[in-house]
DNA sequence: GGACAGGGTCCTAAAAAGCAACCAACGGAT
DNA sequence: ATCCGTTGGTTGCTTTTTAGGACCCTGTCC
């Protein structure tokens, strides 16, 4: 996303799109994340050059969003599966679906949604306050640099 | 974030990359939620080229994300203003922070809060099932085409 | 031995990003 | 009246990234 470190950009959000913000990459961990494990898997839902598949599933590999697990051994072959970490992405997934569902519909419904694995329920994302326990709208919502008390700026 | 169009991909995470997932921009949203609002404002705390914020700043306010406002007549000179449709992007952006707090840390916290302006207190984003009204984890989150029954796909 | 599957690499071309210079409309100082 | 600074860009060129496709290797199946 950034050129190449965080040219002094301490921001958890730079830091994370330096991770999966590069093009297609959010879309092979949402296909990871909906069981797609093999190159040609990923080749088949998405309109990416091999070659950039390649060097994007080296790139997660290497930041420990997903694993190379040999699945078979003659001829050797590897498959591609999330980890704990990449997982913790699905948040990230479903807030843009959510978004795009809102925004960018085609008002015919959403083209697929997210459903809780036990009970069947649809699930949604929203931001709360651990302090006051209430929901906070996108308008509440404040940011400060921390260890630098005061300084607060509105909005994210 | 694909070719031009979806290329058959109905799917709302894809739809959303398509206006926010081009590099900078989400940087750029994220800037303008802490209030930025000048063409040199955003220069001055993105190492991004002047033509390329120029562009994004155009495809923003194309999707509506941002409103482009007059906020002086002689010379005219406009400043660019979170939509309420852009304000919704901050659940993208806290999750994107959660994660890279969560995995991407440098053991001295996190070097941005986001707080609950009314109280103060620290937000978290979560996904919740609508129907049994439980915190959801991310690897019970599934998804299913909409519309067509059955074909269930684990996670997200 | 030939075809096929899976998982790549390599090369070239096209698109996007980066960089610096320049433009334009003013306000204000000299 | 001239020059300087501010804001918000555009233009043109260079460098990186992506895209697209050909090709390769290992091994199985027939």
């Amino acid at each position: 996303m950034l050129r190449r470190t965080y040219d002094g950009q301490t921001c958890s959000i730079a830091r994370t799109l330096e991770v999966v913000g590069e093009r297609w990459t959010l879309l092979i961990v949402r296909d990871a994340a909906r069981g797609v494990t093999r190159f040609d898997g990923f080749l088949a839902r998405l309109p990416i050059a091999r070659n950039v598949l390649s060097d994007r599933l080296a790139t997660l590999v290497r930041h420990g969003v997903l694993d190379r697990v040999q699945y078979q051994d003659r001829p050797p072959r590897h498959e591609y599966r999330l980890t704990a970490k990449g997982r913790e992405l699905v948040p990230v997934l479903l807030s843009l679906m959510a978004w795009g569902d809102r925004h960018l519909g085609d008002d015919a419904g959403p083209p697929v949604v997210a459903e809780h694995a036990e009970c069947g329920g649809p699930i949604d994302v929203h931001m709360t306050c651990r302090q006051c326990e209430g929901a906070v709208a996108p308008a509440e919502v404040v940011t400060r640099e921390a260890r630098r008390v005061g300084h607060v700026t509105r909005d994210v």
